[in-house]
DNA sequence: CTCATTATTAGCCCTCTTGCTAATTATTGT
DNA sequence: ACAATAATTAGCAAGAGGGCTAATAATGAG
């Protein structure tokens, strides 16, 4: 289960269209970013990118890998999924024994749950 | 599949604790709650509620209904499953045909995809 | 009609966020 | 050693966001 903070932090780096942009990117390459390739894609500056991209570690969303002078961004799908997934499933009314209907439309617990075999932080 | 300026309402609408607080405690409610009745719960001032309600309501995350002098304020879920649901979704990398593979973690896209049934706006 | 209740609107202030440029650090190449 | 490249840090300015109080609107009760 994610905590407060978590929540906060990944609500607050996903309110702002860079920072989406910057994960959407990370997620359809599939591996790893340098920093100066995501800087490219954004009318700002380099260093408006690079604390984009400090919000997005500190909210674990992504994570860098620092190699000679460049650094490299990669998706923490996992993180992302767990934490808005979790958030989204408690908007289902509190369940009386957490026994989930087996019919009616597909809760997204399931998906947080197949996930969680990664490591929680 | 839910427009930029959609996506950007509402995440917007939930980076602020207070706000998401309010979509909680509407979904936990499981219909509608008065104006009033949510203001109570916050530490901040009615109108800074208000105010929280109004962007929920224009993000399309919550409908209201006024009957006589009160509010009632309803969570729209299917609104907040299909654009959360669909960015999520985005966070994978781009099918070569749609077909999701049939191995690892499930996606969202099936419950935004079951849950579509519902108006969409 | 008058008063109380419920809620929203208006306007103000203060903080936080985000953009920029300039400076700094670290690494690679010549 | 020196210059070039990759990236981050520092510091500043502008604007947005969110809090408050006071004022306004609308309805219900007596």
């Amino acid at each position: 289960m994610p905590t407060l903070a978590e929540i906060e932090k990944v609500f607050f780096a996903l309110s702002h269209v860079s920072r989406r942009h910057i994960v959407l990117l990370l997620g359809h390459s599939g591996g790893e970013l340098p920093s100066g390739y995501l800087a490219k894609r954004f009318p700002h500056s380099w260093p408006t990118t690079t604390r984009h991209l400090k919000v997005l570690e500190e909210a674990g969303l992504v994570e860098v890998r620092r190699h000679g002078r460049s650094s490299h961004y990669k998706l923490k799908r996992d993180h992302v999924q767990r934490v808005l997934g979790a958030w989204i499933d408690q908007l289902d009314l509190p369940s009386p024994t957490k026994t989930w209907a087996p019919t009616g439309p597909r809760s997204v617990a399931q998906l947080s749950k197949a996930t969680a075999t990664h490591k929680g932080k």
